[in-house]
DNA sequence: CATTTGACGCTCT
DNA sequence: TAGAGCGCCAAAT
């Protein structure tokens, strides 16, 4: 599992988690390979533009992840925009929380 | 080995 | 807000 439930990365936040700053499109391109029935969150993947890459060469799966966002309550937009900003998932960029009295966010 | 291509991202108009 | 231009990196041809 890499993003959780109800939550969403852009491919280049995902690249830039990955210690690959700048190869989004590497991200999409392991998507792409990726087979259907795989056990990563995939729909929950869009790109910075804060909507799912709708694309022909997808044959549709594009439209399948949208059905899986909705299905999780997050709304898509015919155009395939969805609220980002508040849905936006935070990589575990904290090997070691110093304390949680400077706790904000 | 040189080019083209692509589920991308950022900036400027 | 939308569209065009340019940068990036790995794979395919």
């Amino acid at each position: 599992m890499l993003i959780p439930f109800r939550k969403l990365a852009t491919y280049g936040q995902i690249a830039d988690w990955i210690g690959a700053h700048g190869s989004a499109r590497q991200v999409g391109w392991a998507l792409r390979r990726l087979p259907l029935p795989s056990d990563i969150p995939w729909h929950r993947v869009i790109n910075a533009k804060g909507q799912i890459s709708m694309n022909p060469s997808r044959e549709g799966s594009d439209w399948l992840q949208r059905e899986l966002l909705i299905a999780e309550g997050i709304p898509v937009d015919q155009q395939g925009r969805l609220p980002l900003r508040e849905h936006l998932w935070k990589p575990d960029l904290r090997p070691k929380p110093v304390n949680e009295s400077s706790k904000q966010n």
